[in-house]
RNA sequence: GGUCCCGUAGCCGAGUGGUUAGGCAACGGAUUGCAAAUCCGUUUACGGCGGUUCGAUUCCGCCCGGGACCUCCA
């Protein structure tokens, strides 16, 4: 069996067919660095995280890129000489663009931690690849393809005759009332630059290329230089949100493609926007909500991890407070399952005679195949609660307990949205006061003074420590 | 206006031309002094109207509702 992905460019699933037998490139846009990542961003970061996890899993050596995109967004207003989202954020906080752009950085990757990504290989600045960027440029000029006016410099679309192939927009003229500004000095409406200039500026560079004038780069330009620098001309997968299909990726095609004179990009990848509250996320709506928002709420970022990935990434995910309690309970269940038999592979807990290597090879299977599907995540956590379900049923054996654990284990490799293998807490790890209290209630239950026992069960409980009776008599848990 | 996606039981969400998704919640039962955990059971659904079919939630058409993109956006 293979890995299917739908690819945005062919618009069918396409087997997973690494340019480089064993090995696989990933490139994802990352994000732009103006403010606090927010849930919806990281929907799409954490789906090219359990992208990549299954991959590895499935056996192929992953190389993976996510850039840092601190300079070059430009707002509405920029085009009628406005300023970009960095330089925006600058005037409003009395910080330098640069200081902004490190500030956000660094949030985005103690977001990143706190869900638990595993980090990318490289994680490239912009302002970093203005050299990469002047020399595409310059090619692209040399060739015809791009052109300069006033120092602008734009990439001509009538040059590139795939443009539009990835999002099949097929525009002879820009429609009446679409958002777009005349801009007398382009070719075609549908140019986009490679080059700005713009004297008010402050990220400026001296031009990368022959013949330039100091500006700041196009928005688009960095990821085919960044992709290209670490990956090579041509790549195995790309991923973004569904917003950057277009235009964003459609103009990474064409100056790449024009640029190489090869196919870019074997599969693209694009992830559904999330909904918050049933509605698209919105500050005005008051449904908009950052990651630090939601740990600040008191939910971990395990939890919101899996409320995130639960849904497969194609799917439009309705994001809710009631989802983070839903996913909290359902790692408590998996946690529960995997708790008890790591009790029973270490001799802390009586081991039975049943076998559960055939319900942990079933759920394996399961799980593999729905990923292998164009990662079915939701598909795949039914296999997980199966195992659950046939773990808790089962009376197994040391051995069986453990083929299960291993299963576990590689569910969570491959999801993260589980934790760690609990520890197989048994009495000699009980601080030796609180396992004296049990006792006590013990004898207090078997007097009938239920009032003091469950003084006693409080009592343990402020501890931290929840008891659990069971018929080989009561364990203390951590709460 | 153009292009496209979706509408599944209380909620979140898989999937399929005729057979139990799963999770959460609720209720009943087992266990239990109570609770928690666990197990068993119950609530058996596919927006509406037509059509194709022996049979459609699953294919087609229309309608209603929600959403996405059309150079800020993950």
């Amino acid at each position: 069996m293979a890995i299917r992905l739908y690819n945005s460019l062919t618009r069918r699933l396409d087997e997973l067919r690494p340019l480089t037998p064993g090995k696989v490139t990933m490139y994802h846009c990352g994000p732009t660095v103006y403010s606090s990542p927010h849930i919806g961003n990281f929907r799409s970061f954490l789906f090219a995280d359990v992208l990549r996890r299954f991959v590895e899993d499935q056996g192929f050596a992953v190389t993976q890129v996510m850039n840092v995109t601190d300079v070059g967004h430009l707002t509405l207003d920029d085009i009628e000489g406005g300023e970009d989202k960095m330089e925006a954020a600058s005037r409003k906080t009395g910080k330098t663009a640069w200081e902004i752009a490190r500030q956000f950085e660094d949030e985005f990757h103690n977001c990143q931690r706190q869900l638990l990504v595993r980090m990318p290989h490289h994680m490239p600045r912009a302002t970093d690849f203005i050299a990469q960027m002047g020399s595409i440029i310059d090619d692209l000029l040399q060739k015809g393809i791009a052109y300069q006016v006033n120092g602008n410099v734009y990439f001509a679309i009538a040059a590139f005759p795939g443009y539009g192939k990835l999002s099949g927009k097929v525009i002879d003229e820009l429609e009446e009332g679409a958002r777009v500004a005349v801009n007398e000095e382009k070719r075609d409406a549908r140019d986009f630059a490679l080059w700005k200039v713009d004297h008010k500026h402050q990220m400026q560079w001296d031009a990368p290329f022959r013949g330039g004038a100091r500006g700041f780069p196009g928005w688009h330009i960095e990821c085919s230089a960044m992709s290209m620098h670490y990956l090579g001309r041509q790549i195995d997968i790309h991923t973004g949100g569904e917003d950057n299909m277009f235009p964003h990726h459609e103009c990474e095609i064409a100056q790449t493609e024009a640029h190489t004179g090869q196919q870019f990009v074997q599969i693209w990848m694009h992830a559904r926007h999330l909904l918050v509250n049933g509605t698209k996320m919105s500050k005005s709506l008051g449904n908009f909500y950052t990651v630090q928002q939601v740990l600040d709420l008191g939910w971990s970022g395990l939890e919101l991890r899996y409320a995130l990935i639960r849904v497969q990434y194609r799917q439009s995910l309705n994001f809710t407070m009631d989802g983070l309690g839903e996913a909290r309970a359902s790692i408590a269940r998996v946690q529960g399952a995997r708790a008890r038999l790591a009790r029973i592979a270490a001799g802390k807990e009586p081991a039975g005679a049943d076998d559960l290597a055939a319900a942990a090879a079933r759920a394996e299977a399961a799980f593999t195949a729905a990923m292998q599907e164009d990662l079915n995540v939701s598909e795949a956590l039914a296999a997980v609660f199966a195992l659950v379900g046939d773990s808790n049923r089962a009376q197994p054996t040391a051995a069986a307990a453990s083929a299960a654990l291993r299963s576990f284990a590689r569910f969570e490799d491959v999801l993260g949205c589980f934790g760690a293998e609990p520890k197989a807490e048994a009495a000699g790890d009980v601080p030796a006061a609180l396992q004296e209290l049990l006792s006590q209630r013990q004898a207090a239950k078997k007097a009938k003074d239920f009032a003091a026992a469950d003084r006693l069960r409080d009592q343990i409980a402020a501890a931290g420590w929840k008891i659990v009776d069971t018929a080989q008599g009561p364990r203390l848990e951590r709460a």
